[in-house]
Formats: structure tokens, sequence, C-alpha cells
DNA sequence: CTTGACTCTCTACTATAGTACAGGGTGTAC
DNA sequence: GTACACCCTGTACTATAGTAGAGAGTCAAG
């Protein structure tokens, strides 16, 4: 383990662009751990890993912004706990209002399914009825940065 | 009910730009249910609906293609049910997949904020084991069109 | 019948997240 | 020692999702 990856092969192992890992280090997102005196970038193990969740978060409506608030999360000698704390509790809400969310959305999907199955037509979009409510709104960090 | 709304109504009401709006409207997302002689729009409160839809379905990673997709699914006279099924089928796999990979987040955030109130210092990135595993490459539509 | 808030269309600009390409260097296989 | 695949930097372009502004019309209150 601890093998070292060479740029394209990081980005073979994840389906991303080679652009894209050259875009990630220029926003101090995934870092190579090495260069070669050449200049050939080396990746780890972590940094395979590190993708792969920023991949993943970003596919979870988080931007790449807050991908990085969230690898960023760490109790250390530096950050202070209580600042760690609130943010990975906001983070926290922010997670399992979306896991709420789905799930309401997974319900009339499920049902759209059985109508298909028993042949009833469903004349208005049945989806529509997943979030009737609104959300609480986005404590989002771009707006206050931008 | 059923009352109306002029557009900045309805953008006040779900906090959004009333360009958002008139940008949804292009797009075939949002349409207005009637237009006064004067140009006017109005829309009626399934408009509402299907705005918070929108707004919510985007926070959770789905793309306004998607959004348009989902909002689409119904079994009707016209669309044949095998075709809706199989697409309903493989939006909520989609679905099912992102409430896993969410609970996965959600995990080592509480350990972290439990970490914090034991003032134990956790050394290297403890988000990153939320998703550890290469998840199912995203079977977009986006890709497909372009 | 005018004032002020609101709306219309159209065009252009912005931010985020990539993606492509030019021009040049690296590394290994033959 | 030269192909060929791969990598480098830098710059420019693209798609998605808005946002802003100009110039003009609408509408209700006074």
């Amino acid at each position: 383990m601890a093998k070292e990856m060479k740029i394209g092969e990081l980005a073979d192992a994840v389906g991303v662009n080679i652009q894209t890992l050259r875009y990630y280090e220029r926003l101090n997102l995934l870092q190579p751990s090495l260069r070669k005196p050449s200049g050939y970038r080396l990746y780890d193990d972590e940094a395979l890993k590190r993708l792969r969740f920023i991949k993943n978060a970003q596919a979870l409506g988080f931007t790449l912004h807050e991908v990085a608030e969230l690898l960023n999360l760490r109790v250390s000698s530096i950050a202070r706990c209580g600042d760690v704390q609130r943010k990975a509790q906001a983070k926290l809400l922010q997670v399992e209002d979306k896991i709420r969310a789905l799930r309401a959305l997974a319900r009339p999907l499920r049902a759209l399914i059985q109508h298909c199955r028993a042949g009833q037509p469903t004349d208005k979009c049945p989806i529509l009825k997943s979030f009737e409510q609104e959300r609480r709104r986005n404590n989002d960090t771009r707006k206050a940065t931008g």
C-alpha cells in the first residue's frame, strides 16, 4: 500500500479528467504528496481516498468549497474544539436535512413504481408530493464569503 | 387556495431571484399558469410547489436537467409504463445511493463531535473515513445527450 | 393623471466547475 | 537515439446556473 501514482493513474482510478486534478490542486483541495525532479506529480493512497471523497460529496450537493470545509474538520492542537464542534454540528444538520429530503423523494418514486405495476395512471405529477413544505433555508457559506 | 401570484410574490415566497424564475421558464421547468393581457406572469399554487421541489432537489445534488426528469415522471395515457417504471427505478437507486452516502458521512461527523466533547485530538482527517470505497458511478443523463 | 413599485424583453455579465489546447519536457522501449 | 505515451505550465474556452441592467410598459394610490 501507499503506492505512488502518477496523475494519469489517479485520474483513471477515479474516472476524472487529469485537468480536474490540476484544478483541484489550484483550489488547494488535493495536493500531490511529492513531485519528481522532473516536475511529475506523485499521489499516494490518501489522495485516492480524498479524491473519492470529493466526488462523492459533490454528488450529494456539496460545493467544492463545502467539501474543503468538511475535509478540514478535525480536532488538533491548532483548531479550537468549540469551533470545530460548531462547524461539525452545522454540517451534521445539513446532512440530516438532506437525508430527510431524500427519504421524502424516495417515497413517491416507490409509489410510482407500484402504480406502474398496478397499471393505474397517475394524472398529475406524483413526485411533487415529496417536499410540500418549505425546508430550512440552506446555511450555505458560499454567499457569506462572496 | 389556487391563489394567483405575480412573479415577485412567488420569488419572495421561495427566496429566489425573479430572473431565476424567468430562467426556469426558458428551460421549460416552470411555466406561469397564465399571462395577463399586459404580459404579466401569473403563477398558481402548483408553481409554488414545483419551485420548492426544484430548489430542494437541487440541494440534493440533482442538476436542473435531472430535476426536469423527476418532474416528468408520471404514468399517463401517453407515457408507456415500462418506460416510466425503468426511469423511476433508476432514480430510486440514485436516491438510495445518496442516502447511504449521507449516512456514511453523518457517522464521522457525530464521532467528531463526540471527540470534541471528550477533548481528544483527531490528528488526521476523520471525515475521510466516510466513503472509503468507490461508489456506483453516477448514471447521469447529462453526458448521454451532450 | 402622475408617481413609484412592479413587470416586460433582450442582452450581457458572473461564478463554479471543469476541459481543451499549444508548446515543450520526460522516460522507456526498441 | 528516436518514437511514443505521458507529463509540465499557461492560457483560453465551455456548460450550468444564475444575475444585472437598459429601456419601456403596467397598475394602484393619491
